[in-house]
DNA sequence: TAATATATGTTATGTTATAACATTGCAAAT
DNA sequence: ATTTGCAATGTTATAACATAACATATATTA
């Protein structure tokens, strides 16, 4: 559920994927793709572009610029690794990528964690609902705010 | 359907209901707030923040500030009658507010309109989905971007 | 090895949004 | 009538988010 942070495991099989995925698509994953990429998936919540030049300084001790962050995100949404939060100006992983094309997400104001929710039933009634209004979708942003069980207990 | 633009009988309507609305509920509808209002809803288009006070700065031939317009905004979307597209940070005018509480939409993005789309069906999808999470939702934000019947065709 | 393409570095600036404090205007309490 | 309080607005400054433009480096391949 949400608050399941994910195991090193779990990261560990993500970027092998993306790995994987890029060798094969020959798509460079070079150095600060790959590290974009990991600060964001080990972050476990939704993270902002200037936390992760932050992160990027920290680990690299060298001058780093926004754009070099901006175009590494741009790599990783491009090509499904990586989902941009509109609503709230942030950055997640993408735990199945090239499995789907539009990835919707329940977003907990209180905690921060997200989830991915993709569900068939959703997709088909967002087709229909485009379907219905002769409207050729190209990309969906559908996020949920609210809380999540545990939060909402509290 | 998507390309259609609002008459003057629409828009004047709007305000009106929008005019009531606020009388009725003891909401002080100022001159900015008003303003403010009329050119979004006029401009039949999503408009950015900033197309607005330049709009301001032309009607009052007085200084205006950024903060002037995200006040009144963040009123008009506080009490439903805009709404903010986090996916291109611009705002709409919403034609039945006070009907619904969360408002899903269809943005062109050849030509820019959009229409609102806050089909039950989808409403009901979205908290099923969200109950399926035990989720608890607070605000949704639905964009649904692509293009509409007379653009696809072009 | 030169030419090309892809990626990154760097500087500067554009765009979107808010914090913080001053001022105004109006309405209720004295 | 005067003060007090409050909601709204004015104003300055800056924070937060994002990209343009050009220089440099690195890799590929002709």
């Amino acid at each position: 559920m949400i608050k399941k942070e994910k195991s090193i495991t779990e990261l560990n099989a993500s970027i092998s994927r993306v790995d994987e995925i890029c060798r094969s698509n020959n798509l460079g994953f070079t150095d600060i793709r790959r590290q974009v990429f990991e600060i964001i998936i080990k972050n476990n919540k939704p993270i902002k572009a200037y936390e992760i030049l932050d992160e990027i300084r920290n680990i690299t001790n060298k001058p780093s610029h926004p754009p070099t962050v901006y175009r590494a995100i741009d790599f990783l949404i491009e090509n499904g690794f990586v989902h941009k939060l509109n609503s709230i100006n942030s950055f997640v992983g993408c735990f199945h990528p090239k499995t789907h094309e539009e990835c919707y997400f329940l977003i907990c104001k209180k905690c921060n964690l997200y989830q991915e929710c993709c569900d068939d039933s959703l997709k088909d009634r967002i087709s229909k609902t485009a379907v219905h209004n002769k409207f050729v979708i190209s990309n969906t942003t559908l996020e949920i705010e609210g809380h999540c069980l545990d939060c909402s207990q509290k």
